[in-house]
DNA sequence: CCAGAAATTTGAAACGTTTCAGGCGAAGGG
DNA sequence: CCCTTCGCCTGAAACGTTTCAAATTTCTGG
């Protein structure tokens, strides 16, 4: 028997209208009126339906986050943070885990749509050549989509992401002030964005520097693994150079156990960078040297342009298509460099 | 412009009510309408619209999850977990992240209850005594409760955990036939449950081993927390027994590694045990000797119990009050432990 | 070919909201 | 004292479904 706005109206002896516009501050109801609709509202505990809001405003307040998993801790602080943002806005997430696999993808977008979501915010799956012609149906729908991280290639929705090239560029000279000159690069696909902006990076520091880079200790792998790094260091620790620039932290995680196991002292033998700057990154011995990816901010903006393409509703103009947000990002010096 | 089953039902040339009965795969339509009405709804990409269904039908399909924290991987493992089952299953979860804050987590309630859930799966807060006045809230509304993992004290729903006493029986049996039997105890406030069962279990495998517990060896933390585990260790260090069991692999990280950071090489100078199974316990270095919770079975059941409440509906003499289900735990030896 | 039964289809009500066009009474202006 | 204006309140429609009783069609057997 649940309580719907009927008789909170009823307790209150008004109607059901005045009862509705009380509740949610709209102006035409009197100061008294409203106080004691508040009141009996309170007093009975009741929660207003959603659905049922959302049903005759034609409009809901939850929005779809798709991500490609939630076990690796990048991409459960983003959901940390954004469940949050979203909260304090007044907006529920619902949560899509795709696994890197279109298909789950797709499914996850057909249940945005019939949980009629407002809008949707995408990370991007961890694959080379995804197909991602499920993101026509929102289109058509026409849900409003917001990258955040990263994006699909030829999507022309905007996107918020961290300034990676930047950030590589930092690291890069940071080693090469410590008279670092020695460098493997392990990323991986470079037709994939992020990696590819986290290599502009390293070249543009290395080209600055009168340096060459060799791509033979350019490592690409098949995607930005842990099991793949690990597999590969193998190679790395055969050449030994004085310095690995990895493109994320959970690689370089693998990349300093294998190297431990192989009897190599970290730094003292090779330094390590890593990049994201993961919950672990900290935790792991020694911690590690690596580039913060702002998530805080990076949310935050993506949750700000969702609203900004929400509030334009039909006439889009507002937000500008194919438009991205770059946040700086930041270096953060611990112990896996000398 | 959204597509509504009007739409379907007219572009097919049926009522709005067969529609509803031939997309439902309700009986009392015929094969041929039933193929048509299923036919033009893939082709215009109809998508039902699941809060409309669920009004009328007064019954979401809604399931609310309130986990602690989520960058926590052991957490996330469940979420990760949960949201297969339920999306199999027919059912969306609904997150909320207490972050161990009662106003937080009774705020989520409040969520769930304007969201109409139609059950709630509850992984306890980590803290002490907990203020859990808001699950009167589910309770008035008649909303069923499954705990996950672990639950709260004098609560009566049901719950779904690992047989952690078992599983520290098992451990510290393991240990017993390696010869060791100095130990340190490192556990949070016994007042709650898990903590105060895998201790039982460690106590009951001493006993029978015919040794006595030292109580200056069993160490209480304020909460199971890396922060405070890390913080802890110099006290074992100084103390140096042959091994160390942790109630989680958290915290046993934490103590690795400030036991890395004062000279120890484990498993050599000492012996350490976790409990999870967390996904990082085998990427650690070296990788955890751990027990580890059986996630997948324990989610399994909890979704079962709770649609079994669901389907029981008012007449809740299906599912026991009071009533616990423990799945057994599993050693998993790695190199932590000589 | 017809009555009756069975199978299929349909119109309308209901679910919990918001919103809009009005209604009612009191205050203000002439 | 009447007309207008204003403030406050209300009834009813609408949102996209499901479901139930009733209507219509099809089938069956005589």
């Amino acid at each position: 028997m649940k309580l719907t706005i009927k008789d909170v109206a009823r307790a209150a002896r008004v109607s059901v209208a005045t009862a509705s516009m009380a509740i949610n501050n709209r102006e035409g109801v009197s100061e008294k009126t409203r106080a004691k609709v508040l009141g009996v509202a309170r007093e009975l505990n009741y929660v207003p339906d959603h659905s049922a809001r959302a049903l005759v405003m034609q409009r809901s307040s939850v929005v779809g986050l798709m991500i490609p998993e939630i076990q690796n801790p990048f991409y459960s602080a983003i959901v940390d943070i954004l469940t949050r943002i979203a909260e304090e806005r007044g907006f529920t997430l619902l949560l899509g885990i795709s696994n890197s696999n279109s298909r789950q993808e797709a499914e996850y977008v057909r249940m945005f749509l019939s949980r009629r979501v407002c809008g949707v915010i995408v990370v991007p799956m961890l694959a080379n050549h995804p197909d991602i012609s499920h993101l026509d149906m929102l289109r058509a729908a026409d849900v409003p989509v917001v990258f955040c991280t990263e994006n699909y290639a030829l999507c022309e929705e905007p996107l918020v992401m961290c300034d990676f090239a930047s950030g590589e560029y930092q690291m890069t000279r940071y080693l090469l002030d410590k008279g670092l000159t020695d460098f493997w690069f392990v990323s991986t696909d470079m037709d994939v964005q992020f990696a590819r902006l986290r290599y502009d990076g390293f070249c543009r520091a290395l080209r600055e520097a009168g340096l060459a880079v060799n791509p033979e200790r350019v490592m690409l792998l098949k995607s930005p693994r842990y099991r793949h790094a690990y597999d590969a260091t193998d190679r790395i620790v055969d050449d030994l150079p004085q310095a690995v620039l990895c493109i994320n932290d959970i690689m370089t995680m693998a990349i300093m156990k294998r190297m431990n196991e192989r009897g190599l002292r970290i730094p003292r033998d090779v330094s390590v960078a890593g990049f994201d700057d993961v919950m672990f990154s900290e935790l792991v011995s020694p911690p590690l040297t690596t580039v913060r990816q702002p998530l805080a901010a990076i949310c935050e903006k993506t949750m700000e342009i969702l609203e900004a393409k929400l509030a334009a509703g039909a006439d889009q103009a507002s937000v500008e298509r194919g438009r991205t947000y770059l946040i700086q990002p930041e270096l953060v010096i611990r112990e896996t460099t000398l």
